[in-house]
DNA sequence: GCGACAG
DNA sequence: ATCTTGTCGC
């Protein structure tokens, strides 16, 4: 698929004032409230098949006339790998629990890692590897930030709004905000929201996001922390981390996002011996 | 100036 | 993100 906003593409050539101005806007035109194609209650929590009664679809939104969706919604995971200055872009298409399509795309980089500004880093290889992608997903998941961004735009919420897709962010670590309560030795399926603090561009105390322990072990001395899950493109806080907890998997990651990590890393290894 | 910072 | 052995637990 090729971008709707094509304007806001990242572009790594941009100064970063630029960047960051581009950020802006892509946070005023990102939507932080449920507008999806399918319900995101009929999603199963054991990636089993979906509901078939029929009366499951929502008809309550009388709005925007809800776009029609795979039945079940076909879910993306992308996520990429790095050799050097090399970029590695994987998606992996997930229906009904079976994965349906994969595919990626290697660009070179031209930017370094900076905090707040990793989409152009990583942005483009990833557009590229939409542009492989036959598909069309009705959710899309990134490893990393979406609106738990300093300007609500991060990866997640950049390229939902470029390609104007569901999009969740799920990050391993915390960009910024405030967990409302301790994330310390959680036990599975326990949540908090994360609070925007002055750092952040919106009212203080906005719930940006969750912190969501979606795996711990049972017992022992050691823990797991929790995932990161912010809003990307017109999902909310409350329904990304619902749909996160309902994708499962029984590991840390969510399947969408883990087949995608594994995936990246198995191009990588077909790429490190030519 | 100090602290903080996704992948 | 990436580089990597050993180690703990089921």
């Amino acid at each position: 698929m090729e971008p709707v906003r094509p304007d806001f593409v990242p572009d790594p050539s941009l100064s970063r004032t630029e960047m960051e101005a581009l950020q802006r806007s892509v946070a005023a035109d990102a939507e932080f409230a449920d507008r999806l194609p399918f319900d995101p209650a009929t999603v199963s929590q054991t990636t089993g098949p979906a509901d078939t009664t029929g009366s499951a679809q929502s008809t309550l939104t009388g709005e925007r006339p809800m776009t029609t969706a795979h039945e079940p919604p076909v879910v993306a995971g992308i996520d990429q790998s790095f050799i050097n200055d090399t970029a590695i872009s994987a998606i992996v298409a997930l229906q009904d629990g079976e994965v349906i399509e994969r595919t990626h795309a290697v660009t070179e980089l031209s930017v370094p890692y900076i905090p707040g500004l990793l989409s152009f880093r990583e942005g483009e290889a990833i557009v590229e590897a939409f542009a492989t992608l036959d598909c069309e997903p009705d959710l899309a998941c990134f490893d990393g930030s979406g609106r738990i961004h300093f300007r609500q735009a991060g990866l997640a919420t950049h390229m939902g709004v470029v390609f104007d897709l569901p999009a969740i962010g799920i990050a391993k670590n915390l960009l910024c905000g405030e967990p409302r309560e301790s994330v310390d030795d959680r036990a599975e399926g326990w949540r908090t929201p994360i609070e925007s603090t002055d750092a952040v561009d919106c009212p203080s105390g906005t719930t940006i996001g969750y912190a969501y322990q979606s795996r711990q072990y049972d017992s022992g001395n050691r823990y797991i922390n929790p995932l990161y899950v912010s809003p990307g493109h017109r999902v909310s806080a409350e329904t990304a981390v619902d749909l996160v907890a309902a994708f499962g998997g029984g590991y840390k990651l969510p399947e969408p996002t883990r087949l995608a990590d594994s995936y990246a890393d198995e191009v990588k290894s077909s790429v490190v011996d030519d």
